[in-house]
DNA sequence: CCAGGTCAAGGGAGT
DNA sequence: ACTCCCTTGACCTGG
């Protein structure tokens, strides 16, 4: 059974509710409202994280990356420390209990900023703190630690002989909760992490399984086919089903842009070679692009 | 009230 | 050394 999800944002509830749970604010405003401020948008995010989650309920979806955006500017302190933190967290407790009750996976891809492999001991450190707070939200939804509730980051940084230590040093200071959610995806650039440079240099040492990501493999494969990437990558999942990323290129939609673009919508039927995995449909059309694959797929 | 310019963060790539 | 780009919505200001 290969469950299909989406990123983050349902289009559907934005436009009829305007319900979100990417409320954020500029440093111009954090700096003059705070923390108190910040509590009240992660109090309506959450909120609305829960109504996300009935619509999926009711739309049999049960794959669902969560929006990293859920507490604004959570760099500056602890969640603990927020005025609403007890409404907040009783709030995330009933999401995990949704999630459970109707069998959706839900999963984090936190943003590019995380880098375990900086040369800045300042850029390592927000890394870390970044990662425990996805971990932390997790935990309060009641989630035990596993890769059932994935926490995605790419290495992102060039391939070296130092990045690679660096990101292996870095992995060494993470909490054991975060090292039970922690997976890695293959980038998109050829000076970067391929499928095969995380499997040779990170995944053996550490045993971190490997999202592996269509489009990304596209740009940067290594010499391996994609079946071949996608089974090495399959393979690192040792106890829980992969999730892996599609999506197609935006050329198809607008000639001439980047191709490395996401589009709107997915155009291919997705190849997942004989094997169990749930996959994120990384599309600008969120569930729209999902509940159109699946009417598309009854056609066939 | 709305359109359009702007916005914390890292690092690769091109010049 | 410097700029642009990613990727993206949401903020926020000026009209």
């Amino acid at each position: 059974m290969n469950n299909l999800g989406y990123c983050c944002i349902n289009l559907t509830l934005q436009k009829k509710n305007k319900i979100t749970t990417n409320r954020t604010m500029r440093q111009a405003t954090f700096l003059d409202r705070g923390i108190s401020y910040c509590s009240e948008l992660a109090l309506l995010n959450c909120k609305d994280l829960y109504k996300i989650l009935e619509w999926n309920s009711q739309n049999n979806v049960n794959l669902f990356r969560i929006s990293s955006n859920l507490f604004p500017w959570n760099s500056e302190y602890a969640l603990e420390d927020l005025p609403d933190f007890l409404e907040i967290s009783n709030i995330l407790k009933s999401c995990g209990h949704l999630a459970t009750q109707s069998k959706q996976r839900l999963i984090f891809h936190p943003d590019h900023f995380v880098k375990l492999a900086s040369e800045s001991d300042k850029t390592k450190k927000n890394s870390i703190h970044d990662l425990e707070v996805h971990s932390k939200i997790f935990d309060l939804m009641g989630f035990v630690p596993s890769f059932h509730n994935p926490i995605n980051i790419h290495v992102g940084c060039k391939l070296t002989k130092d990045s690679i230590q660096r990101f292996l040093n870095s992995v060494e200071l993470l909490s054991e909760n975060v090292m039970k959610r922690l997976v890695i995806e293959n980038d998109d650039k050829a000076a970067m992490f391929s499928v095969k440079d995380l499997y040779e240099n990170i995944h053996k040492q550490t045993g971190i399984p490997i999202t592996f990501d269509y489009h990304h493999h596209k740009f940067h494969d290594s010499s391996l086919t994609e079946e071949a990437a996608f089974h090495l990558a399959n393979s690192t999942w040792v106890t829980h089903k992969p999730v892996f990323h599609y999506s197609s290129s935006r050329l198809i939609e607008t000639p001439g842009v980047n191709p490395r673009a996401h589009a709107d919508y997915i155009h291919e039927n997705i190849s997942t070679y004989n094997s169990d995995i749930d996959i994120e449909l990384e599309a600008k059309a969120k569930e729209l692009a999902l509940l159109q694959y699946w009417r598309n797929k009854q056609h066939v």
